[in-house]
RNA sequence: GCCGCCAUGGCGGAAUUGGUAGACGCGCUGGAUUCAAAAUCCAGUUCCUUCGGGAGUGUGGGUUCGAUUCCCACUGGCGGUACCA
């Protein structure tokens, strides 16, 4: 047997599916295990070595647990549905269903090359008609439902309608859209069109006109986790707020469970934190004042009540409606002037420039605590959606009011005395109440709670909550999605397609191109028509899919339900999942909610879908580029040219073909760069340095047609290269480089199949678990994978002589073997239970090192190792304990457990410290006495020697740990 | 700005409830083998040193017999978020 790693990949890989090694059975007496990877969306580009870090720990996790006798859930799948397939379609003609068909194969075949243990038969594909039709089933349901805030679950819209008809709103106790007035008799009187209006208030999925982020160059709207700096996320566009028609998910009903539910899982701190901002809970008081002159009131949402009587002005966002009634004629001609400028700035503008800006009424509010008349502003720091997008402002204790104080010269009223705290910022709550007439003289807190009260008496507001997050925005215009299962019908209703008619499929297209805010599906106009009325034409968000996914694998086949009861029943929840930190709030948070609802319709048996996260850090890879450079012609003429990131400003140079002149760096950014391919590594002075090589773009223009086409966009940019001369005299650039997160645009993707192909799956598996926790963020290298080669060769060598005959003794093991077996079961054992997997590597590296020395060949000892390392490298066990005659697969033996009498010891070195510094060891009895420990190492001559002339002040002895003298 | 995470040799990293800092691997140095190279094996490798020893885990302080570990302040890096009242 020849340890060619190439012929035991492909031995037990086609082994492995031949004889469905990694096959799930629902039903069994085993305990259950659920271990999953958040599922990928199969990109044309492939998996590059950042993906597996993840798919390689959770494979470990679950072939351990397997051979540990749990029942293992280990499946994958594809989030399918999504923008980059239909924008490939859109650029090449390819329709996204073939073209994800593609990708998809090619996934599955990279994942089945690094030897990954999972169900194929369970795969899900979030774009297949069997699939999302359970996605629509879903969001059917979630129409179907409304939210009681008494019960704190959902309930059938069923149940609300008799509620309103028996009580009209009075009797509702929902989450809704806004706060309404309507008796039972008027309910009672309604038609089928002002009914559907009037529900879709409480429905937890529903349809209204609201300021959603509109991404012209997508042709769609999108998610607030969608868009990023005023700009999309996928394409970097930019994005506006439009007021449109938009399907949404109300999400708002169920913020405090998702916020409390955090507490019950095992999820890392940063993600708990980044969870609870964006729900963005802040408890304080919904206050009314009165508006001189007008019938209603104006309410603003303060956590800051206390600091009522600070209250010098107010400002409304400039978006309500509310703008155009206050304006009085005096102020009108301004306050146009300033919405006009408001409507002239995009989001970029706004978040980019900051600026004091803002306008006055004319209208003023009256304090309902101290009767002050107050101007009414206008301003754009205070966003419409949060609170009632109206503030009371304290220019005396928030940064912002007080700016805009300083700025329209407004009164400030210092009603908190920090002297007591010195150091503590305006929004602090901290500090003495002054000028505030029953409030004076109290703590913050205590004034907080005081005015809250007194504001509640005197009828003029109540304690309120307030969230950040906003309802989920749930509608795309575009083609490659779920299409919302709703009909419209004759009475513009919109009915719930019901469960027999799904799945809804998408229709044959041609071209899907989105036009102006219409979904490319208006175009197929024999679709829209049904009998029964107008289909819906907006598809659902590529969340839709994978908010539910999880519980789909768990009975992937069932055509009747989205998942059995006896399955979900049996796998209840995911007790590992693994994935990027990309998706730490939107994908989980979404599928928490999912997981919630439908815990409140009784189809889940738990309250949170993932026990414990594991974010796998991201692997970067080093980004090369070449700078942008102008050479200014003696002739006045400026040359674009490519040049070293070493060469400075002013620099004279002589470009071939261009000219002599002066090197000027673009003007606008300093310098532009740009990732460039055909990149060299070289060690100069002992720093990498990346150049690109003269050689290397002759020898890529001379090659294939792409990487001649490569250069020749490069050369449009510029036309020539200031090459610089090497040692040898070899003409290269130097390039600035940085490390980032690894892309087909920026070059620096690593392939895992070339990897493999060179040092086989395991190798490639063990060397991406050694290189660090699995958590951490950590740049490629390829250097150090030889050693975890020469490992796995030396680890074979224990088996098999250099005749490459297996070469195993079935002689006793020693105690001194014995206790390097157990030692490496132990560690192994632990450390994967703490997914420290780098750890284990080591582990099996220290005991082949020391087995070696031992010459050991012993079936006692090496036997339980092969069962040992199996999850960590599949295809070598396997190899070997076929060889050593074992029956089955490897992956279905048993775990080995370790024994401690091997690991006891019969004495333990001691380390002797003088004032905590170790100086020397020593040897005593493993069960030695304190006594004799400090007796016997005052009578050592090197402790005496340590001790000579000094006073023994303390002897600290920790028996089995150490000895400290204490001495002056 | 705010929130979270991180900081240890030339490099990736290890170190249990505070108890021998630098495991393991890379790289480097020397040696064996070889006609030679690759591969393999052996030894050494934190820094300074007058070879006695001394210093040392981002910086400064604290708690402790003893701190990489706990506490306080700061610096730097990564990720998230941002006029959230």
């Amino acid at each position: 047997m020849k340890f060619d790693v190439q012929a035991l990949d492909r031995k037990w890989q086609r082994y492995w599916k031949e004889h469905k090694t990694y096959r799930t059975a629902t039903t069994t007496g085993k305990p259950k295990y659920y271990v999953l990877d958040m599922f990928p969306y199969p990109s044309g580009s492939g998996l590059h070595v950042g993906h597996p870090l993840g798919y390689i720990g959770s494979d470990i996790v679950a072939r351990q647990k397997r051979q540990a006798g749990y029942n293992v859930l280990h499946p994958m799948g594809f989030d399918a549905f999504g923008l980059p397939a239909e924008q490939y379609a859109i650029d090449t003609g390819v329709h996204p269903s073939e073209s994800t068909a593609v990708n998809t194969a090619r996934y599955r075949e990279q994942m089945e090359t690094l030897g990954l243990s999972f169900d194929w038969d369970r795969s899900v594909n979030t774009s297949d008609p069997d699939y999302f039709k359970w996605t629509q089933w879903i969001i059917g349901q979630v129409f179907e439902h409304w939210y009681d805030t008494e019960q704190d679950r959902a309930r059938p819209i069923a149940e609300l309608i008799d509620l309103l008809e028996q009580e009209g709103t009075s009797g509702v106790r929902a989450a809704e859209t806004e706060p309404l007035d309507v008796t039972a008799e008027d309910f009672r009187g309604m038609g089928p069109k002002e009914r559907s209006d009037l529900l879709m208030n409480y429905r937890l999925a529903f349809r209204s006109v609201s300021y959603v982020n509109w991404c012209e160059a997508l042709g769609t709207v999108l998610a607030n986790d969608e868009v990023k700096d005023g700009r999309s996320e996928r394409g970097n566009h930019p994005v506006e707020q439009r007021p449109m028609l938009q399907w949404s998910l109300r999400i708002t009903a169920y913020a405090e469970r998702l916020l409390a539910g955090l507490d019950t899982v095992d999820y890392s701190e940063g993600l708990k934190a980044q969870q609870v901002n964006w729900i963005g809970k802040s408890t304080g008081a919904l206050v009314h004042f009165d508006i001189e002159g007008h019938d209603r009131q104006l309410d603003v949402f303060t956590t800051r009540p206390d600091t009522i009587f600070g209250t010098t002005f107010m400002v409304i966002a400039p978006e309500l409606e509310l703008v155009d009634e206050l304006t009085t004629p005096a102020q009108r001609q301004e306050i146009d002037d300033y919405l006009a400028y408001v409507g002239r700035r995009s989001e970029v503008d706004r978040m980019s420039e900051n600026k004091v800006t803002g306008a006055f009424t004319g209208a003023y509010a009256i304090n309902p605590l101290n009767e002050a008349r107050v101007p009414i502003y206008i301003a754009e720091y205070v966003l419409k959606d949060y609170g009632t997008g109206a503030i009371m402002a304290v220019p005396s204790d928030d940064e912002r009011d007080k700016r805009f104080a300083q700025k329209f010269g407004i009164d400030i009223i210092e009603v908190v005395d920090k002297t007591d705290y010195p150091g503590a910022s305006l929004k602090d709550k901290l500090g003495k109440l002054i000028n505030s007439g029953f409030l004076d003289g109290m703590e913050v807190p205590e004034a907080i709670e005081a005015a809250t009260q007194r504001i509640e008496t005197l009828g003029r507001g109540e304690r309120q909550i307030n969230y950040r997050i906003r309802d989920l925005v749930f509608s795309r215009q575009r083609y490659w999605g779920e299409p919302w299962p709703i009909v419209y019908d004759a009475d513009d209703v919109p009915q719930l397609v019901p469960t027999e008619e799904l799945p809804v499929t998408l229709p044959e297209m041609d071209d899907f191109r989105a036009v102006s805010g219409a979904s490319p599906l208006e175009r197929a106009t024999d679709w829209i028509n049904t009998p029964s009325g107008r289909r819906e034409t907006d598809t659902m968000p590529a969340t839709a899919g994978s908010n539910w996914y999880y519980l789909r694998y768990m009975d992937p086949h069932n055509p009747g339900e989205f998942v059995s009861k006896e399955a979900v029943d049996y796998w209840r929840d995911v007790d590992l999942y693994v994935g990027g930190a990309e998706h730490a709030v939107s994908h989980i948070l979404y599928s928490r909610l999912i997981h919630k609802f439908l815990f409140d319709l009784d189809k889940v048996p738990t309250r949170e879908p993932y026990k414990k996260l594991l974010n796998q850090g991201m692997i970067g890879g080093p980004i090369s580029y070449v700078h942008l450079g102008v050479l200014l012609a003696d002739d006045g003429q400026r040359h674009p040219i490519w040049v070293g990131s070493d060469v400075a400003e002013g620099t004279p140079l002589d470009v071939p073909g261009v000219g002599k002149g002066y090197l000027v760096l673009d003007e606008s950014s300093g310098t532009r760069l740009t990732p460039i391919r055909f990149v060299t590594e070289t060690s100069v002075n002992n720093e990498s340095s990346f150049r690109l090589y003269k050689h290397a773009v002759e020898e890529a223009q001379q090659s294939d047609q792409q990487d001649a086409a490569y250069f020749r966009t490069i050369l449009q940019q510029a036309g020539a290269f200031a090459w610089t001369l090497d040692k040898e005299g070899r003409p290269y650039l130097e390039l600035s480089v940085e490390q980032g997160k690894m892309s087909k645009r920026k070059y620096n993707a690593v392939n895992p199949d070339d990897i493999c192909a060179r040092y086989g799956a395991d190798c490639f598996r063990m060397y991406e678990m050694f290189l660090g926790p699995i958590d951490q963020a950590k740049p490629w290298s390829v250097s150090g994978i030889d050693g975890v080669y020469r490992f796995l060769r030396r680890y074979w060598n224990l088996f098999v002589g250099n005749d490459d005959q297996l070469n195993v003794s079935e002689g006793e093991a020693t105690k001194e073997e014995l206790k390097v077996l157990h030692t490496l079961l132990k560690k192994v054992g632990e450390d994967i239970d703490k997914l420290s997997f780098n750890t284990c590597i080591s582990a099996f590296m220290v005991a082949t090192n020391e087995l070696t020395k031992l010459g050991c060949n012993k079936r006692a000892i090496l036997e339980p190792t092969v069962r040992l390392i199996a999850p960590f490298a599949p295809h070598v066990a396997e190899e070997l304990h076929a060889a050593l005659g074992g029956s089955g697969s490897v992956h279905h033996a048993n775990w080995p457990e370790a024994v401690d009498k091997y690991l006891v010891e019969d004495s333990f070195t001691y380390p002797i410290a003088f004032n905590g510094k170790t100086r020397l060891t020593l040897d005593f009895p493993a069960g030695a006495s304190r006594e004799d420990v400090e007796a016997g190492a005052r009578a050592d001559t090197q402790v005496q020697g340590y001790l000579d002339g000094k006073s023994v002040r303390k002897v600290i002895v920790v028996p089995g740990r150490m000895v400290n003298f204490v001495v002056a």
